[in-house]
DNA sequence: TATTCGTGGTT
DNA sequence: TAACCAAGAAT
């Protein structure tokens, strides 16, 4: 295999495709440590804002360190898989505290970190310190799939391709050349129209050869996703404050805030269940009143349908048994805490609501709960 | 090794 | 439009 053929073509290609994205000029590795948090499976359009607002808050891996947790959750916020932003406050203390500041350069360090395996430790040190590691995202686990024609399926077949990632590689600028191939994945061999006519590598693509570069890679039959309906609160005391709780830490949307609520049970109402939800997880008595929305969103594996109604505070005091904390927030500051987007939607609700939702009739007991 | 982690874009 | 996919990692 002629492997300086595929890197001279791919790189001459970059020269005049690549694409200018934000991350791309830096010399600085904590920049490169960020991007490379935020693009674990997400798109860079998405990524670009939230890396901006980043560095222009934390600009340093110090300030990124010190920073209070909450703050790293808010400018986490909306971006999905939220441990990450857990993972990269500890790998930056973890930095700070036990390596000095500087970022460990080898490889079998980088990966005992936080939140880094392999892909993103060979992404940071190709792309920060220019070390020929390579990396196998699923942009370049497609790229090699057509390339060599392989008919196996990438997640049963990951030993293979990064033995081809490794051999691609060009160890003389393996920054540049990871960056090009990831671009090839992101531009040219796309999911299911790839572009074969201006891939860089075309004459070299045995999937194209075969004509196989419609249907590779194999993927493996999806599996079905359950679905619960969700009973909400928003539960209003009289001094016109809402209920939110923070999320057990560990879990689905793991240490953001919620209004609270819970799985509707079988035969359950769902003024029954918010009830006896906000008994369970904050021992509170309260009235269940108007329906306020209806939220049906989706995770990668599940699918929940949120109905929510307002309540009324009735009696308790708040105990902490299915969160750590709670809170009775103004309307206008919910936006000091760290929300999933499901609880966003019920917080635009509320925004657009047109009279105040909390009628004091409530609290006097001539609103019946439905 | 198979699941569990979000959200937005694309087809 | 429902399904697929995205700069994956941890358990």
């Amino acid at each position: 295999m002629d492997w300086q053929w595929f890197r001279t073509q791919l790189l001459t290609w970059y020269g005049e495709y690549g694409r200018d994205l934000p991350w791309r000029p830096t010399a600085d590795p904590y920049a490169v440590l960020v991007s490379e948090f935020m693009l674990q499976q997400t798109q860079v359009m998405t990524v670009i804002p939230y890396y901006q607002r980043w560095l222009k808050q934390l600009p340093t891996l110090a300030d990124c360190a010190q920073a209070q947790r909450q703050d790293i959750f808010k400018l986490w916020e909306g971006l999905g898989y939220y441990r990450r932003a857990e993972y990269l406050h500890q790998t930056c203390q973890m930095i700070m505290y036990n390596y000095g500041g500087n970022i460990p350069q080898e490889l079998a360090i980088l990966i005992t970190l936080p939140g880094i395996g392999r892909t993103t430790a060979g992404g940071i040190l190709s792309h920060a310190f220019n070390l020929p590691l390579p990396i196998l995202d699923g942009n370049v686990q497609r790229v090699l799939s057509r390339l060599f024609a392989l008919t196996t399926p990438p997640n049963r077949n990951q030993k293979q391709l990064w033995h081809y990632s490794q051999a691609l590689l060009d160890p003389d600028q393996p920054g540049r050349f990871n960056q090009a191939l990831m671009d090839v994945g992101a531009g040219v061999c796309l999911p299911k129209v790839p572009h074969c006519g201006r891939c860089p590598w075309q004459n070299g693509c045995m999937g194209e050869q075969t004509q196989q570069q419609h249907t590779l890679p194999v993927r493996e039959p999806a599996k079905e996703i359950p679905h619960r309906t969700i009973g909400v609160g928003v539960i209003w005391n009289a001094q016109g404050q809402v209920l939110i709780d923070q999320r057990p830490s560990t879990g689905l949307l793991a240490n953001l805030w919620e209004f609270p609520g819970g799985k509707v049970e079988p035969g359950e109402s769902v003024p029954d269940c918010i009830r006896r939800e906000i008994q369970e997880e904050l021992a509170l008595d309260i009235r269940v009143g108007a329906h306020l929305i209806t939220v049906n969103h989706r995770y990668t594996h599940l699918r929940v349908t949120l109905v929510v109604h307002h309540g009324f505070y009735q009696s308790g005091i708040p105990e902490l048994r299915g969160c750590q904390a709670y809170a009775w927030v103004e309307l206008r500051d919910l936006s000091e805490y760290p929300f999933p987007q499901a609880n966003h939607k019920i917080i635009q609700a509320l925004a657009t609501s047109p009279s105040p939702p909390w009628p004091l009739e409530m609290a006097e007991g001539r609103v019946q709960s439905e």
